[in-house]
DNA sequence: GCATAGAATGTTATGTTATAACAATGAAAT
DNA sequence: ATTTCATTGTTATAACATAACATTCTATGC
């Protein structure tokens, strides 16, 4: 076994942790790049996709994105709630919303393996900021 | 009002129910392509854009591509169930998921406007193929 | 009809996201 | 020290998406 890999994943996660928002890979890499001016895409996304694989981080599929998990312990999936207004992301889990989930994709027979759910609007501190405008 | 922009619709619908499976925005370009050479890839886009916001077609946010709307009239969030082995989308609708997605993530005070639910897995016909084999 | 206004499309260019393919390297094990 | 092989580096390119502006078509009022 080789450790360089989980090198690489610690710096793409804290990068990940101290910015808080979602970042596309590119933006991880600008900022990895500081430190390594040759790193290159790939490498990356291989370790994003190892992140994501161990849960340490989450892929916002419906932003091309990619946030630190906010809630250690590996949930597989979480309910991804997008600021439309702040780009904050709020991190929930509900295991009766994906047994629920689950069985109507079920009915048919489809037998789920991951599940993508994310939800857009305005978060309440964007919500009550408006509210006082 | 011009009519034109619903005929590009009506062409780009065509094709992705033609094709019952989902497409790139690139796949469709390259299909109409052959009736119209000189098509770029905004005017996909925008066609499909339109369509996904009158309902008629959906993006796949988790594989950057687009499907026919299967269930007409349905302007709700739908669950759409995605078979890794063979492709193919079922769509589903469930109000009391979308009040419960929308009850948890409204916990903190977040306003829900758009939901993306997408589930990956095998779908019926694929696994009783499989356990056939 | 004809002009015209404005929406839709065409066109060009480019930006952004993602991966294939293979070479080089470094850690672990013996 | 050498082997091994996972990880990373490197190069190139594929795939997805949009900005900006020119052109064209349709609907409408005259």
């Amino acid at each position: 076994m080789n450790r360089r890999g989980q090198r690489m994943q610690a710096q793409v996660l804290a990068v990940l942790r101290s910015r808080r928002l979602p970042m596309s890979a590119y933006e991880v890499l600008r900022c990895l790049r500081e430190e390594h001016p040759r790193l290159a895409p790939p490498t990356i996304y291989r370790a994003l996709a190892a992140l994501t694989e161990r849960g340490k981080a989450h892929r916002l599929e419906s932003l091309n994105a990619f946030i630190a998990c906010q809630r250690d312990g590996h949930h597989d999936a979480s309910i991804l709630s997008i600021c439309t207004d702040c780009g904050a992301v709020e991190e929930n889990v509900s295991t009766d919303l994906l047994t629920t989930l689950s069985s109507i994709a079920g009915k048919s027979g489809f037998a789920p393996m991951r599940h993508v759910i994310e939800v857009h609007g305005q978060c309440g501190t964007c919500g009550s900021a408006e509210g006082r405008a």
